[in-house]
DNA sequence: TTGGAAAGTCAACAAGGCTGACATAAAATC
DNA sequence: GATTTTATGTCAGCCTTGTTGACTTTCCAA
C-alpha cells in the first residue's frame, strides 16, 4: 500500500500516510489534554462540555441568538434548549425578549455565568499558554494555520468572524 | 481584569487572553473539522466515535490487549466492553486468547476491520494532508510542536510510543 | 493453595446527541 | 387584513457512550 517508511526529512511536504496518522492522533491525544481542565471543573458544579460550549459563546458574543448558537455549535435547538433552560434556571444566563424583533432571545452571562466562564477559562488558557511558551512563537502561528485549515468552511467563518488574526 | 486589547504583534509570544481564547476556539472548530469525515463514514454503518477509536488504535498496535486500550483511551472497561463486543461480532476485530498470559485478550483487525479502518482513515488523512499543504511544511512543524506540548504527559508517552519524529 | 490481577458480564443510570410533533408569538408577505 | 414564515420553546421517545457497582471466571504467582 502507501504505507511505508519515511523518506528522508527536507524542506519540502513529504506526507506519508505514517505522518498523517502521527497527526490525527496528536489531535486526538492533545484535545483529550485540552478539555482536561475544563471537564474537571464543570463536573464540580455538574455540568458538561455542552455547557462549556454554550458559556463560551454567550460569553464571547453576548446578546447572541439562540438561532446563532445553533449555527455555531451545530446540534439541534432541542439539545441547546437543555442545557440553556439548565444555565437560565441555575442564573448564570439570562434570556431578554429582543428590542427590534421580540421573538429573538438575547442571551447574557449573570454576575454568577461570567464566575464560571471564567474559572473554566482561566483553567484553558493557562494550559494554552503553557504549551505556547513551551514550543514557541513559531511554532502557535504554525499551529494557528494548520488548524484553520483544517476546519469546514462554514465553520471557519464563524472562526474568523471575532478577534481576527 | 488582564483581558485588554493586543499588544503590537513582535517576535516575543505576548500572550493576551484574548489571544489564548482565540487558540480555544481553533481547537474547538478545528476539532469539528478533524472528525467531520470519519463520523459521516461511520454513520454509513452504524458505529460510532468510540468504535472509530478502538480501530484506530488496534491497528497501530495489532495484538495490543484491553488493559493498553483501557490505558490509551481513558474509558472504563464495560465501555470499551460494549464497544469491542460489537465489533468483534461483527468480525471487524478478532480477539485471541494471549499465549503467555491467557488471561489477556490480544486484538487484532479482521481483513473486514482493515478494509473499514483504511476507508475512514484515508478520509481523514486527506483532510489532514490539504490542511499541511494550505499551511506549509514550517506551520506543520509548529502545529506539531503546540499539540504535543498541550498533551497530558502520560498521554504524551502514548503518543511518543509509536513513529517518533 | 490462596490472593489478586485480567477479563467479562449484568444491571442501572446519566449526559447529551437525535427525530418528530406541536404551540406560541411576532414578523413578513401577499 | 389574512396568511405564511420565522424564532423559540416544549413534550416524548430513542440512541450512543460514558459512568458505578456487584459478581464471576480464569489463571498467574507468591
Amino acid at each position: 500500500m502507501a504505507d511505508a517508511q519515511d523518506p528522508p526529512g527536507q524542506g519540502l511536504l513529504f506526507l506519508t500516510d505514517e505522518q498523517l496518522r502521527k497527526g490525527a492522533e496528536a489531535m486526538f491525544f492533545a484535545y483529550r489534554g485540552f478539555t482536561a481542565d475544563p471537564d474537571r471543573i464543570l463536573d464540580k458544579y455538574g455540568y458538561g462540555r455542552a455547557h462549556h460550549r454554550a458559556i463560551h459563546f454567550i460569553r464571547r458574543s453576548p446578546g447572541t441568538t439562540v438561532n446563532n448558537l445553533l449555527a455555531i455549535l451545530g446540534v439541534t435547538k432541542q439539545s441547546l434548549n437543555r442545557v440553556l433552560r439548565t444555565l437560565i434556571e441555575d442564573g448564570l444566563v439570562e434570556s431578554r425578549v429582543g428590542a427590534r424583533d421580540k421573538r429573538e432571545r438575547n442571551l447574557f452571562l449573570t454576575e454568577a455565568g461570567m464566575a464560571l466562564e471564567h474559572e473554566i477559562s482561566s483553567a484553558q488558557r493557562a494550559r494554552l499558554r503553557a504549551a505556547f511558551l513551551e514550543a514557541g512563537p513559531d511554532a502557535v502561528s504554525g499551529f494557528r494555520k494548520v488548524l484553520e485549515a483544517m476546519m469546514d468552511p462554514e465553520l471557519r467563518r464563524h472562526y474568523k468572524r471575532t478577534g481576527g488574526k
